[in-house]
DNA sequence: GCCGTAGTACTACACGTGTAGTAAGGGGTC
DNA sequence: GACCCCTTACTACACGTGTAGTACTACGGC
């Protein structure tokens, strides 16, 4: 079940905008990308759409005049075929080597090191895997 | 500098196997893709290899009769730009957004979740920043 | 010296993306 | 009732990717 979305920018942008509202007219979606600088005729837009739609990543009902579009792959499905992609070519599918590399990295402040060790007492608390060591 | 490497998996694959090797010819590549069961006509990797050259991601010297590739992007690079699309789109730029999501949702195994509160230790240890406020 | 082979250059073609124009149809305005 | 506009449908075109065939050429073998 798990495809690999290779999607584009621009794809993801459409989808971004049906995940954030749940639906939305190919206009809605005009206007919506409009106001992040995206300036897009509303045919590209329409064109766009379809296309994702012959693909089955959306589908549309139609209200009246107006089609509304809805995702039909969730962001969580292509959130992760975005990062097993990532994962897998560059460390071997191993997620925690990724999360290491992003740890260490930098680009994680004092702050976050701080959350995130309490996640994973929290996630260590499941196995009661306590290493002070 | 940093520009957004929107790479395709084939892409990804010859680049893969330029860092692993540093150099190699067009027949390197392809006996390498063979390998890995990517069966493409030899015409074929030099066309991909050509194209990437056209566009700046690789290059190449002349030896005797042979083309001998080389990366110009670094892995590093390529690595770092495309978990910054996954980190822009699905968690808004933020990095400890991303590695808590990764730790949450399942694919870290206990022992990960140890090794990466070392890690984290060390991370806090850089600014003594232990706040347990 | 000729020929095959290996390797590159050039060309081709289908398909997806980004982009948008033009056509067509339905609804509201006056 | 005529007209305009909004929205979708169809069409188009350039460019990148995936794929590979054909053409050219230089080297090595005999």
């Amino acid at each position: 079940m798990s495809e690999s979305h290779q999607l584009s920018d621009l794809q993801l942008g459409l989808l971004r905008i049906l995940w954030d509202r749940g639906e939305a007219t190919a206009t809605d979606v005009h206007t919506a990308l409009l106001e992040q600088d995206r300036e897009l005729a509303p045919t590209t837009v329409s064109t766009m759409l379809s296309r994702l739609e012959k693909k089955g990543t959306v589908t549309h009902r139609v209200e009246g005049r107006q089609f509304i579009y809805r995702a039909l792959v969730s962001e969580d499905e292509v959130r992760r075929s975005m990062l097993s992609r990532v994962t897998d070519y560059f460390f071997g599918g191993d997620v925690s080597a990724l999360v290491s590399h992003l740890v260490e990295d930098k680009d994680v402040d004092p702050d976050d090191v701080a959350r995130l060790k309490q996640l994973l007492g929290a996630r260590s608390g499941e196995a009661e895997d306590d290493d002070d060591a």
